[in-house]
Parts: C-alpha cells; sequence; structure tokens
DNA sequence: AAAGAACCGTACCGTACGGTTCGTGTTGGT
DNA sequence: ACCAACACGAACCGTACGGTACGGTTCTTT
C-alpha cells in the first residue's frame, strides 16, 4: 500500500487542494524544472537544491515522487481558468466571439509549455495501470474544459444560433478544426508555423468553417 | 558526442534501414515490451532475456540504448505502408471512397497500440535538445502520411471533385474532422467510446463533413 | 576438419536516484 | 527566556539500470 500525504482521489473534483504558499512556491519550482528538462530533469534532490527546501519537506508533504507530480498537474490545473459565458443577454454576433475567444482560450492553454511538460509528463505515465496522473489531467484539465464548452455550445442551441444533436459531439469537432494535428505535433517537439501561431487567426477560421457546418 | 551505430540522419527517408531477420526479430521483442509498460519497461537487460540475445548484441547492433529506441521507431514506421491511389480512372464516387479509405487507415494507425507506445515513447524524450525520436516519428510517420493525403487531396482538386487554395490546409482539416480529440485521450490512457470505436463510420462522417467544407 | 566470426549467458562495475535518518538552526507561542 | 515544532542540509542506504568484459557455444567459410 503506497501511501501519499497528497491523495486526490479523496477530494472533490472542483475543490482546490489548498496548498501552502511554501508548498505552491516549491510546486512552481517544480514545474518550471518539467518544462526545462522533461520528467528525468524532475529529481527530488535537484527540487529540493532550486527550491530551497529539504527532501524531508518533499516527503512529508507530497508522501512520494508520484505525490509530488500529482501536486504539480492538480496546482497547474486549478490555475487554469475559463471564463464563464456571460450569460443569455447576447445577440448573435457576441455569442460568436465568446465562442471564438472560448476557441483562443483553449489554444493558448493547450500550446502553454507548462500545458505541453504536463501532457509530456501524464502520457509517458499512462501506461501502469491505476493510472493516477493520466486520469487527473483528464478530470482537471480536458473534463473541465469540455463541460464549459458544452454549456456554451448549448446556450447557442437554444438561442437558435447553432444546430446539433450531441452537445459533446459537436464539441469534438470545434476542437478538432482548431487544434487539428498542432497539439501531437508541439508534444513531439514540433515547432509551430507562423501561421499556427496567430491564435486569434487560427480560432476564427476554425469557428467559421464550425458554424458552417452547425450554424443554424 | 554520442555515437551510435545506427544513425537515421544518414540514410534517405525512403531508405529502409535494412534490419537482420535477427534483428528485426529483437525489434518486434521490444516493441511489445514497449507497448505492454511502456519506456521503463523496455530494460537492455530485460530485452536481452525475452528476445534470447545477449545485451552485447544489443549494444553492438544498435550502439546504446537511444540508438535500440530509434531503431524499433523506424522498424516499426517502415512495416506502415498507405496504399498509392489507384490513378486518374477513377470518378468522384470512387474518389470519394478513396479518401474515405485513406482516412479510415489512418485512425487504424493511430489508435493502433503500437502506434500509440511510440508516440508515448517519442513525446516523453522530446524535452532534450538534440530530440532525435521525436523528428524521427514526425519525418518517418506524419510526414509520410501527409505527403501521401496531399496527393491524393490535389488530385480530386484536379479533377474538380475538391476545392482548396493550400493542400496541407485542407489536409489539417480533414485529420482534425477525423480525429479530434481522441488520440491525445487515448494517449493519456483514456479509452475510446464505442461509437469512436467504430472507424468506418468515424471516418465516413469526417470525409461527409469535409465535402461541406471543401466539396466543389 | 580446422579456423574464425558471431553470438549467447552471466557476472560485474559505476552511477544516478528514490527514500530515510540525523544534527542543527530557526521561529513562534507561553 | 524556554520549549516545542518545524524545516534545512547533508550524509547515508538500497536498488535499478546502462554499459562492459569474458568464457563458452554455434554457425559459416574454406
Amino acid at each position: 500500500m503506497t501511501s501519499s500525504a497528497f491523495d486526490i482521489s479523496t477530494s472533490a473534483p472542483d475543490a482546490a487542494p489548498e496548498f501552502t504558499p511554501r508548498q505552491e512556491a516549491v510546486l512552481a519550482h517544480a514545474l518550471t524544472l518539467l518544462v526545462e528538462g522533461g520528467e528525468k530533469a524532475l529529481t527530488t534532490a535537484g527540487l529540493a537544491r532550486t527550491a530551497n527546501c529539504s527532501k524531508e519537506s518533499l516527503y512529508k508533504w507530497f508522501g512520494d515522487r508520484d505525490g509530488l507530480l500529482a501536486a504539480v498537474v492538480a496546482f497547474q490545473a486549478s490555475k487554469v481558468h475559463f471564463p464563464s459565458e456571460a450569460g443569455a443577454t447576447a445577440d448573435a454576433q457576441t455569442f460568436r466571439r465568446h465562442v471564438t475567444a472560448f476557441v483562443k482560450e483553449l489554444l493558448t492553454v493547450l500550446f502553454g509549455e507548462s500545458s505541453l511538460a504536463l501532457n509530456r509528463l501524464s502520457i509517458s505515465n499512462s501506461t501502469r495501470e491505476e493510472n493516477r496522473l493520466g486520469n487527473l489531467l483528464l478530470v482537471r484539465g480536458k473534463h473541465m474544459i469540455s463541460a464549459r464548452a458544452r454549456s456554451l455550445l448549448e446556450a447557442g442551441r437554444h438561442k437558435g444560433l447553432l444546430k446539433f444533436d450531441d452537445p459533446e459531439e459537436a464539441y469534438q469537432i470545434l476542437y478538432g478544426l482548431a487544434v487539428r494535428d498542432i497539439h501531437i505535433r508541439l508534444l513531439l517537439g514540433d515547432t509551430a508555423s507562423a501561421a499556427e501561431r496567430d491564435l486569434d487567426a487560427q480560432a476564427a477560421t476554425a469557428v467559421d468553417q464550425f458554424y458552417r457546418l452547425y450554424g443554424a
């Protein structure tokens, strides 16, 4: 039985894990190490050195190395917040702007170095059964975002601006139109083209095509 | 300077690395280990044991562990072959069938356990500079496929069946419509839904939507 | 049949890292 | 001023794995 001081399974998905500021500072250092050098660059000794804390504190706070990694994922996920939709007062133009802004925010998060590093980390640990990290990233990252997207799209359908049967299916199409293969290419170490870095334009064209498929 | 007996950069992208049958058998065992347990399950000692060869031979053939990993990637990539298009004799219906078949083949390869394992491997090693594995997978996998797709789509445009400016851009949209977020979810250890496992239906709907965007 | 190359199995070495323990200092409460 | 809790840093241990060396075996070539 490997027990960890930080057990995500006992905390509600939307409840912040409530790290102390000191712990958050350490986790920020851990994230920096991950972004710079990948998982093997994040050693307990190295983190203790760069964060000016002791290994003993790390193990006291996070249980073991896996708990530390899970804490980094949860910590970073807690910092990503998609703005809630303004409400039902929006007309067609502002709704479409909301959708475009959502897509741009999605791409901004997804293509950020922190997100890429954590996705790489979770993916490389997604082989063993009882895979905490992958599930953690899915439930605290993707599922949150997709729930947010579904409510946004359903609002558009309710106003007669969009037409689809399954909100999840519609969201997946929007995701595919916006992300294409860029995410996997970035994860593999490729660099985005100049056009792909213009997230405003990318979001606009994706939403344009989405409307041609699902506009009312 | 880390030298390896297997240096992919000196071989043409379309030239088979020409492993001996014995070496290919060992690489097949290595791939099995990777699929079952991820990168950390592929140890030199473990591979020597399961493949009934000596560690000395592994180092003689592949230089070092990185060379072994690169050889596994190159070996598996060499086994994936997309059928070339039948030619210019096709009418609109059969051309569309060709596109659909291409998409289905793409999904079959991408969602296969071997591809997922190698993608996980390359991604987890895509942090260090001079990243061989990620580039290797991109060059011998994705770029091959996208070249094949571009020529297919351009044939369709030439026949007046499709309408687009940039073949690469059109292919990316087709990719996004077909793959959506399924690839990244599978990489993270999620399981595809029943509908997502029906690759024929997935390919059909993706091509349908693609035609609504790019059909002439 | 003899020579030589290739290869297997195993034992071995060095290192890196996860995890533990301990001595010392620092801080905050009474 | 005293004490208890906390945490820093360093030393230490066990293990796992990459890489090497070597003796014995099989297969090929002449």
